[in-house]
Order: C-alpha cells, then sequence, then structure tokens
DNA sequence: ATCGTTGCAAAGTATTTGCATCGGT
DNA sequence: ACCGATGCAAATACTTTGCAACGAT
C-alpha cells in the first residue's frame, strides 16, 4: 500500500519531468519537490500551505518558487485553481471525475471547500454563447452555505 | 428628463437618509455623496473608480470612507458585491429584475461584464440542502469567455 | 558555459485599521 | 457636548518582482 503508492508518486513525478522538459522548463530539485508535495494532498490547500509540504520534501524551498510553480502545476493539469474569493487562493489536485463541471460549496460554519458535480454548467455555456456571442472558457459556481448540523449540535459531523 | 432623473436621485437619497437613520448610522455629506456617485452608475465599478466619481460630488470623501460605506451599501440593497476572482471587487447597483439568479459573464477581449439571468441556480441550491445538509446562503455563477466578433473584426460591438 | 531558475527582500495591489480631529444629532 | 465618522498614513494580507548567485542542460 505504502509501497504502491510511492510507485505511483514517482511515475507521476516522471510524468512532471518531462512535462516540464516539453514546455522548456528546468526540472529543479525545488519544482520537484513542490509537486510532490502538492500531488500528495487530498483536500484544498493555500500556496502557504503548499510552502510548508514541499518544505517537508525540501527545505530549500521559498515562498517565491511556489508562487512561480503554481502556475506550470495548474497549466499541467496537475492542479486546479478554486478561488471563492476569499482573499487567498486555493488548489486543489485533479481526481478523476474531474472532467465533468464541477461547483464549489464553502461551508460558512466549518471553512470547508465540498466540490459536488453540476453538469448543466456545460449545458449553460452554449446559452452564453447563443444570448452574448460570447464562447466560454471556463465557469465557476460557487455556492456559500450554512451546515444544518453545526446549527443544531454546534459540531460538524464532517470535521476530522 | 433631466430633471425627472434629479428628482429620482433626490428621492433615493432621501430614501438613504432614512435608511441610514434606521440603522443608527449618521447621515454624513460624505456617505451621501458616495451614495449618489453610486446610484448614478450604470455598469459596474471598483472602489477607486467609486472614489473618484463620490469627490466630484464632494471633494472631501477619502479612500477610506468609502471602503468603510461599501458595506453599508451593499447591506442595504443599493449595491450589489460582484466578486469576479480578479483582485479588485466589482459594485454595481440593483436594477429591475435583479431579484433572480444572475450569472456574470466576464469577456477576456474586452474585460467587461456582463449579466444574464440563470434561474436554475436556486433550483440547484435545493440539491445543495438535500445532498450535503447545507443550507445556501448565496450563490455565484461566474463564466469567462471569449468575444466571438472581437476575434474575427479586431474590435466590440459591444465596446462604445 | 549558457541562460533559465532560485532565494531573498523589497515592491505591489487591494483593503483595513489606529488615532486625533471633525461634525451630526 | 457626546460619540460616531472622518482623513491620513501606517498596517495588513497575499502575491509579484528585481537582482545577484546558483545549477540543469
Amino acid at each position: 500500500m505504502e509501497n504502491s503508492r510511492r510507485v505511483s508518486i514517482t511515475a507521476a513525478r516522471e510524468k512532471f519531468r518531462s512535462f516540464l522538459a516539453l514546455q522548456g522548463h528546468r526540472a529543479t530539485n525545488q519544482r520537484l519537490a513542490i509537486f510532490a508535495a502538492a500531488y500528495a494532498q487530498a483536500e484544498h490547500f493555500t500556496a502557504e500551505q503548499l510552502l510548508d509540504y514541499a518544505r517537508k520534501i525540501d527545505d530549500s524551498v521559498s515562498r517565491a518558487t511556489v508562487y512561480r510553480t503554481l502556475p506550470i502545476l495548474t497549466g499541467s493539469a496537475v492542479l486546479r485553481e478554486v478561488d471563492i474569493g476569499s482573499g487567498e487562493k486555493f488548489y486543489r489536485t485533479y481526481r478523476e471525475g474531474d472532467g465533468t463541471q464541477v461547483a464549489q460549496v464553502v461551508c460558512l460554519d466549518c471553512d470547508r471547500i465540498f466540490e459536488i458535480s453540476a453538469p448543466f454548467m456545460s449545458w449553460y455555456g452554449s446559452t452564453v454563447s447563443s444570448k452574448l456571442g460570447l464562447t466560454p472558457v471556463s465557469q465557476r459556481l460557487q455556492v456559500s452555505a450554512h451546515c444544518d448540523a453545526f446549527r443544531k449540535t454546534g459540531t460538524c459531523p464532517r470535521r476530522n
């Protein structure tokens, strides 16, 4: 289990290395560390958190390099940027099923971000085209909500 | 026409004045100037632009007061905050038909923001409730798009 | 050896805040 | 006269950038 995950990360790292080469970018230790750190995250994270994670792998990683690497990661289908309009941006690794449109649901009580599919968004894109003569490039649906359970019990069942 | 508009602004200003009183806020010249400036705008504007507009009415208005007044305006159904995830926030006066949910369509070619109705968003809210046990408070749908006409002719027909 | 990349610290951008003064009530 | 509101400038929060040294190719 541990081993298979390590293998899969290694394989992914090689993919990233060759992606970098293709784009004419150099495969530095810092970039690979940032990639590995990002790839290991299951949930949403901020640039600052990614810096912490990456430094555990390679403590020479700087904040500037994280910020300079993020556009490469989001441009190579490793990460997705999630902007919930809160000052800082969040990032998340691409997962299976992420091909379809998703909406972000932000819980105002526990500050967590959930994502659920919103397939009608792609249909909506064609409405935009015909109504405005604009061709959609990306769409973002964000819902702010209160946690029903939190309101009643004072704790969030999804909190862990 | 000019006159009727002036009358309507004056009437609105009185409404705002009594709204301030109700909330226990003082009706200062600066707040009234900011209100009048906001109320006169037909399109989206930023805090900085609002400062400029307000200063034409009362040049003692400061940036800090604009930022301190904006929450009052958005809380009193005068303005709506429109966050397109671009660093700065936009604001727009409420209009007829704004009762229903709207989506923001941002043109990547001419940087303008269009709004079109997206009634399915309120239906979507109930989906969120049943799937996640969260009660939606607000929703935001943003579409980034390219202008078809701009791509072909190099100019945007909506540009004025 | 080249030249893209790095860390650092300074700069930037949008917004917020501390504080002495001002002014609506 | 009280105390909320104001302008100013400093502070904040996140991100970007200039520059000399570094290191992947």
